[in-house]
RNA sequence: CGGGGUGUGGCGCAGUUGGCUAGCGCGCGUCGUUUGGGACGAUGAGGUCGGAGGUUCGAGUCCUCUCACCCCGACCA
């Protein structure tokens, strides 16, 4: 991409009303804008950033053998009024009259509508258990938007249901995802824990969260940093600093924010709504589910919490817009050839590339390139015939020639 | 939803007890000089002071209502 046409300027300042890390940074950055208070566009380098975590989402839902769809999100009262929650939920949920005199809301969830599209396919134990999930926006009307993109009204979510014959089923699927989680956010570049939680008013039994330690969370984590130990202090009977009750080491108190959540929801929503299966001797009998969610825009603003310095942003690897960020820092014809021949043949590799050929000082462009954070900078200039390549992360640098970068590049990467 | 705060060119802000043509910095346009860590000079464009109503000879400034946004709290599948 050439940066001189990239729509999304970057930004010295940011409003004052912009207190969390994540929406300065993304904001002067240029990646996402707010519309309105937990409403935030995506411009084309946020989405950049965004459709890099979609895809190690969907590769991880696929792999454990998630068929994705997409639902609706505009939804009628009559459904809701099936499981009670049109009522239970009228706080967060956007509700209105559609004009021929029909209630409608925003989904905030979809357990509704999905066991509503199960009673449809699922009749038999021949059926189960099956996977389903979509990555679609949610609607909530947080009575208070805030940090950025970590709490937000609309915002976007991978949500997965499963549908299972029994509760040793449930449960092998539950912890089989539970892992998947834990292998996203590694491969995000994410440390994440999971959590004990309150199954809340989705589930009897504990759920999991998974937590990435930040001052920005909302969360607070009781955990033991031997065994990996944790629970969610709303529900823990362990203080911190008490033993921890599976091996006996010191625990301690973290922040955290809540990047996914996965519930065992049991027969919850199959009773409410219906949702029968016959057995193989031809008995009917409530199918058992378990929903999973995690919050995209929130991991891609954690990211940003956890992963920043005082110049801005430090992408991870797997989440950095760019493989590289080529800055020509010369005004001189031969080197502006050079620098597009770089290009070029930076992206001829295969290697995805931003190119700041914008006519403004070289101060200007070290400043954007530390704050965009890309993970690796690529300067060109009069002063060298070779290349030099900035580790973003602490500015360690070393010159080489253009196949050498090409080579460091792929190998950084891998 | 309770408490607190803020709304003035795109962004950050100043604007005195009500007074003249509403300023400053950044950004933006043009011209010139600059080029290894947010350069400099010249010049130009850009505003119904969040909105409505009121008081007054006169309102960015005072009063009433209202909207938006931020912070603390409560809430949060």
């Amino acid at each position: 991409m050439i940066q001189s046409k990239l729509f999304g300027k970057t930004r010295r300042e940011v409003s004052k009303d912009e207190k969390s890390i994540n929406a300065e940074l993304l904001i002067r950055g240029g990646f996402i804008e707010k519309h309105m208070a937990g409403v935030y566009n995506y411009l084309p380098l946020g989405l950049k950033v965004f459709r890099k975590v979609e895809n190690i989402i969907r590769e991880e839902m696929d792999a454990v053998d998630g068929q994705e769809m997409l639902m609706t999100a505009l939804q009628p009262k009559e459904l809701w009024d099936k499981t009670g929650r049109w009522s239970e939920m009228e706080d967060i949920m956007y509700q209105f009259e559609d004009g021929h005199g029909s209630e409608v809301g925003l989904a905030t969830t979809h357990e509704e509508v999905v066991t509503e599209l199960a009673k449809q396919q699922i009749k038999s134990y021949k059926d189960l258990p099956i996977y389903i999930y979509q990555i679609q926006d949610k609607f909530r009307n947080e009575k208070r938007a805030k940090s950025g993109l970590l709490r937000g009204r609309e915002f976007s979510m991978k949500d997965l249901y499963s549908f299972h014959a029994d509760e040793k089923d449930l449960d092998e699927y539950y912890f089989r995802v539970h892992d998947a989680y834990l292998t996203i956010f590694k491969r995000l570049g994410l440390e994440a824990f999971s959590v004990e939680a309150s199954g809340g008013s989705m589930s009897k039994q504990f759920s999991h969260e998974f937590m990435v330690k930040t001052e920005a969370g909302e969360d607070i984590t009781v955990l033991c940093t031997e065994c990996g130990w944790a629970q969610n202090k709303e529900i823990t009977k362990i203080k911190a600093g008490d033993k921890c009750p599976k091996c006996g080491v010191k625990t301690e108190e973290a922040k955290t924010v809540e990047a996914g959540n996965i519930f065992r929801l049991g027969t919850k929503y199959s009773e409410s709504l219906g949702l029968k299966y016959t057995t193989e001797d031809g008995q009917m009998k409530n199918v058992l589910m378990g929903s999973y969610g995690i919050g995209l825009g929130r991991v891609m603003g954690t990211v940003v919490e956890a992963s920043h310095d005082k110049d801005g942003i430090i992408w991870t690897k797997a989440t950095t817009p760019y493989h590289v960020h080529l800055l020509n820092l010369s005004k001189n014809d031969k080197t502006n050839e050079r620098a597009n021949k770089v290009y070029e043949k930076l992206r001829e590799n295969g290697l995805e590339v931003l190119f700041d050929d914008r006519d403004i000082s070289f101060g200007k462009k070290f400043k954007d390139a530390d704050l965009l954070g890309n993970c690796l900078q690529l300067i060109i200039s009069d002063k060298q015939s070779e290349l030099e390549l900035i580790y973003r992360k602490d500015h360690s640098k070393e010159l080489l020639d253009l196949d050498s970068v090409i080579k460091k590049i792929n190998k950084f990467y891998k």
